[in-house]
DNA sequence: AACTATTTATAAGA
DNA sequence: TTCTTATAAATAGTT
């Protein structure tokens, strides 16, 4: 459309070929300007030079990237909001997954304690309870009153009884702490703090002393 | 540019602005398509028609996406990446928290077992152990041995008195339970449990049965 | 969709 | 870059 006419391929000439890059770029900048307004259409364009320049034009009233999100949104393609609102529902699925997890932590270490209390405490007392009372008393009468007859803790006799039914007494406490350990997988933790010293296994020691003590 | 001069304004006649309009369309998208080759550079065109349609032209070898992409990093100004990466972050970062929260509720339920159990074991034995050896034998001598005495079990006095020392003995145990449940937090559970009429409670139903009896 | 008179775009040169 | 201008290309109105 000019002087001459040339060929529709690549302009060898660099001056040359921006040049007409110029020149086309306006000339297609005005074209779209001009559908736009005779046509009530709207029009986006991106050109990205060989030189790597960028130049847009765009419908006045609106944006590049309006355009372009009705375009995906046409096309239904928009693999791009797909992921991110895919990401946003996990995002959040998460969040509420942690703050349960967060919340549920103590309630879960109550039903777990809960359940291990009951079952060792079960196991325990059915274990050892009416044993206990069988070996002693095997005619144990729980109808019986103690109250009738009182004080008999001065007798000679009594004494050495004493100690040991306190013995069996403390000595079933402490089979019980290290029941209630073992089942509770604490056992390492037990023998770690008998090495420690602390207060829990130092209570052990006194148990397990008056026990080998007397036994 | 053709049998008339138009002025550029919108075209009223609707049938006359979509023909316009397919017409310019074509021009412009074959002047892209000529500065494509003529200029080696890249063209995305978005077209939105005042009816809705939707037509694009984009250089071969490339698509509309990524000349937008470009248009946006190269307008630095890309808030949708920006939020996007942000957000796979915040979602890396809460995977890894989520997981190590799985992993470390059995952990914390142990060092939660452990702290309670030291402490009201500690507790426990020292509000009572020796006020209880004080109560039955204020002269109590842990170097006084058992073994010298055996079998006192049989006298009339002794009786009496096994059965109020193994009331204490179970009564101590009850009590215990029932320290640890307050100190858990799980008296609400023990006095359900108790209307549940579960192994646990019967269990402290028996010994508070016989102690209750016996007091 | 094709035709064509006319306008518009633009290649080459300044 | 801009201007000029000869000429190619686009297109408005018509068929």
């Amino acid at each position: 459309m000019a002087r001459e006419k040339i060929e529709i391929e690549r302009i060898e000439n660099s001056t040359n070929r921006q040049v007409t890059y110029s020149k086309r770029r306006n000339g297609i900048f005005k074209k779209a300007s001009e559908l736009t307004v005779l046509c009530d259409a709207k029009v986006s364009i991106i050109m990205l030079s060989s030189t790597g320049k960028l130049h847009e034009y765009v419908s006045p009233s609106t944006t590049t990237k309006q355009i372009f999100d009705q375009y995906q949104n046409t096309l239904g393609a928009d693999l791009w909001i797909y992921h991110y609102e895919r990401m946003q529902e996990n995002l959040k699925k998460l969040k509420d997954v942690n703050k349960n997890l967060r919340k549920e932590i103590r309630q879960r270490m109550d039903e777990h304690l809960s359940i291990c209390v009951e079952y060792i405490t079960y196991k325990f007392i059915h274990d050892n309870s009416y044993d206990l009372m069988a070996k002693f008393d095997p005619n144990f009468d729980p109808t019986t009153s103690l109250t009738k007859k009182k004080n008999p803790i001065n007798t000679h006799n009594s004494f050495h009884f004493i100690h040991k039914i306190l013995i069996l007494f403390y000595f079933s406490k402490f089979l019980f702490f290290l029941s209630l350990l073992k089942f509770l997988n604490l056992e390492n933790l037990a023998v770690k703090r008998i090495n420690s010293k602390s207060r829990l296994i130092k209570a052990c020691f006194t148990f397990h002393k008056i026990y080998f003590y007397y036994a």
